[in-house]
DNA sequence: ACATCCCCTTAGCC
DNA sequence: AGGCTAAGGGGAT
């Protein structure tokens, strides 16, 4: 199957969208990318201007394809309105085309509950181990996959066994968000329906989930696109780029982020880049990292 | 091999 | 109220 690109309407960069690091289980193999949308394995490529793809079991609907790479975005026009000065215009030239991926909610928050103060390979294998002990089974091409697991699936895991995989002092965190989310307490479908702070003030309420997971779950599955997460390299680029938004007090440009310079910082973000500042946020962050 | 620091941070204490 | 620190464990140097 294929689904036909018009890159002059949609622009679209496959490598760069899932190797940016805001989703944690993709996989290149060869040409073919590798991955989970929901209980459906996803193979695809992106050559002559189009997206290859399979899906297993076989879809005959296949806009969730469509969905969960925001697809409907027009990259164009966000791009536009995030080019704000010369320094992200060429940030934007490097990396045209990658888009924000739309993931399902449950697995984002706690995908990124598991990213606090960890490394991103640390992160893939703590959640693919998570859905190997925890996820439904799906074998295609010979290879076995799993799917994220449902939340009564971790509700009613016990803390060793979600030690096992490797988590750490987290796994209380992913226990405890795991039962409100289960329990009904927390619904997704009504978070997308509120503005971006009453969104926030209820993730922040979940065990595990600070400020910057929030802003994460806010930007990559409940279409807050203005949500400006601030994590070491975000803050590093920010201070590099752009010192003279900031009072010096307060601010250092080692260390770890703390809670002033992460208001400061995402408050910038979100006033100089306007709505689409998440977008920024992702061009910027995967060009800090891919520098050094 | 080994030590050390870092990591898409949060929560709890003072 | 805001600053400091402990908390798995793997990765990087």
């Amino acid at each position: 199957m294929d689904f036909v690109l018009d890159k002059s309407v949609t622009p679209f960069n496959l490598d760069h969208t899932l190797n940016c690091g805001q989703a944690f289980r993709w996989k290149k193999l060869g040409d073919w990318w590798y991955g989970l949308v929901g209980e459906n394995v996803v193979k695809l490529k992106q050559a002559d201007g189009k997206l290859v793809f399979y899906t297993y079991p076989e879809q005959k609907n296949v806009d969730f394809i469509e969905d969960y790479f925001r697809l409907d975005d027009d990259l164009r026009h966000i791009l536009s309105r995030i080019n704000r000065d010369t320094e992200v215009n060429k940030v934007i030239e490097k990396f045209y085309g990658l888009r924000i991926i739309r993931q399902d909610p449950w697995e984002c928050l706690i995908s990124y509950i598991c990213a606090a103060n960890a490394n991103i390979p640390g992160i893939k294998n703590v959640v693919s181990s998570m859905a190997r002990n925890f996820g439904k089974k799906v074998i295609f091409e010979s290879q076995k996959f799993h799917a994220f697991p449902e939340p009564e699936a971790l509700a009613r895991a016990s803390l060793a066994e979600l030690g096992t995989c490797g988590l750490g002092y987290r796994a209380k965190y992913v226990l405890g968000t795991s039962r409100l989310i289960s329990s009904g307490a927390v619904q997704f479908e009504s978070l997308k329906g509120l503005d971006y702070e009453d969104a926030r003030a209820k993730l922040l309420a979940l065990p595990g989930v600070g400020q910057k997971v929030a802003d994460c779950v806010l930007l990559f599955s409940l279409d807050k696109l203005e949500a400006f997460p601030v994590d070491i390299w975000v803050k590093r680029i920010v201070l590099e780029r752009y010192p003279e938004h900031f009072d010096s007090f307060g601010l250092s440009d080692k260390g770890a982020v703390t809670s002033r310079e992460y208001h400061a910082i995402s408050t910038f973000g979100r006033v100089y880049f306007g709505k689409y500042a998440g977008y920024a946020q992702e061009y910027l962050f995967y060009y800090r990292r891919s520098r050094s």
